[in-house]
DNA sequence: TTTGATAATGAAAATCATTTTCAATAAATT
DNA sequence: AATTTATTGAAAATGATTTTCATTATCAAA
């Protein structure tokens, strides 16, 4: 883990300074990995590309990095129901909008969608505020998401029928 | 674990016998502690309240029969980010009607909600009908959560400034 | 009611994702 | 370049949940 990390500075050089923590090799090439390739990595999905051309740098350091990059809110973390936890990069140039997912109960396949996402919004602020005050509690965040099977699941299940 | 167990039968009897599921002791036991008591237990939490009147039952029985609730359907799991699993009973006499969460970020209190559950169905059944077809995608679940802080945090955050 | 097949149980060990520890190293500031 | 201290990696620890396996209890059949 020596010398400085290749390309010039990043969009996100700024998030991490603000926070005072330091721009180290790991983290450029944790965060490039998150914003080049696609969504919804683990830990160790993103401790494997990391690897092939890092090896250097250990899964201990994916997961305080990840941890560090979602408390200062360049990732999100989420659960998905099948142990592990998965990152997206949350914002940026190649950020992806405000989105919900799909998620198939068989294989774990995630699906962003982000149709309705102004009607769900208008609906949510309206209960937000409603709810807040009848249960005394102060909302910052939301989650819904769909469960169901994906197309490929489907198809496995009606051939073995 | 001998003799059987104290009163009559049960409402889930026939649940469990339509899934060709002995009725034993512990699961009586089990189901008896989740529909008394309080909602969103963890197994531990069931261990405990169970293990005060039949310490001969044991945390992985608890463990597995939760399980076997859950994929029967007599129980819902859910997962609120606290690292342990939540489960509620799903259906019979003592059933709560359909309702979503509000779950506070700092203590892990879970507000049960049924406010504008007919409204948010409404949204939802129009969205899944979209999206189903839209993503090839069979949706049979949704899940509708608001995160934040409650009362108690929020004047704890108070006091400390 | 007794019997027999086998589903269910409990204790201990195994899993597996994630966190902690701690000595070594690298990033920023001077 | 020297100093300070945040960051790192390897190994060990953690903690919830599952698996294993020998023993026991349930239930249908006799
Ligand atoms: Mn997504
Ligand atoms: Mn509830
Ligand atoms: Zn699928
Ligand atoms: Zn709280």
């Amino acid at each position: 883990m020596s010398g400085r990390y290749g390309r010039g500075p990043r969009w996100w050089d700024s998030n991490l300074r603000k926070h005072s923590c330091r721009i180290t090799m790991p983290r450029q090439v944790i965060l490039d990995v998150l914003s080049n390739e696609e969504q919804h990595l683990s830990a160790e999905d993103v401790f494997l590309k990391v690897h092939k051309k890092y090896p250097d740098i250990g899964l201990t350091t994916v997961y305080r990095t990840l941890n560090l990059l979602t408390q200062i809110g360049l990732v999100v973390r989420f659960d998905f129901g099948d142990g592990k936890a998965r990152y997206e990069l949350s914002s940026g140039p190649e950020k992806k909008g405000h989105h919900h997912h799909l998620v198939c109960t068989k294989c774990n396949r995630i699906i962003d969608y982000d149709d309705f996402i102004e009607e769900e919004e208008k609906l949510f602020g309206k209960i937000e505020k409603v709810l807040s005050e009848k249960y005394d509690f102060e909302i910052t965040d939301h989650l819904v998401r769909f469960y169901g099977l994906c197309e490929e699941c489907r198809s496995e299940i009606q051939e073995s029928l």
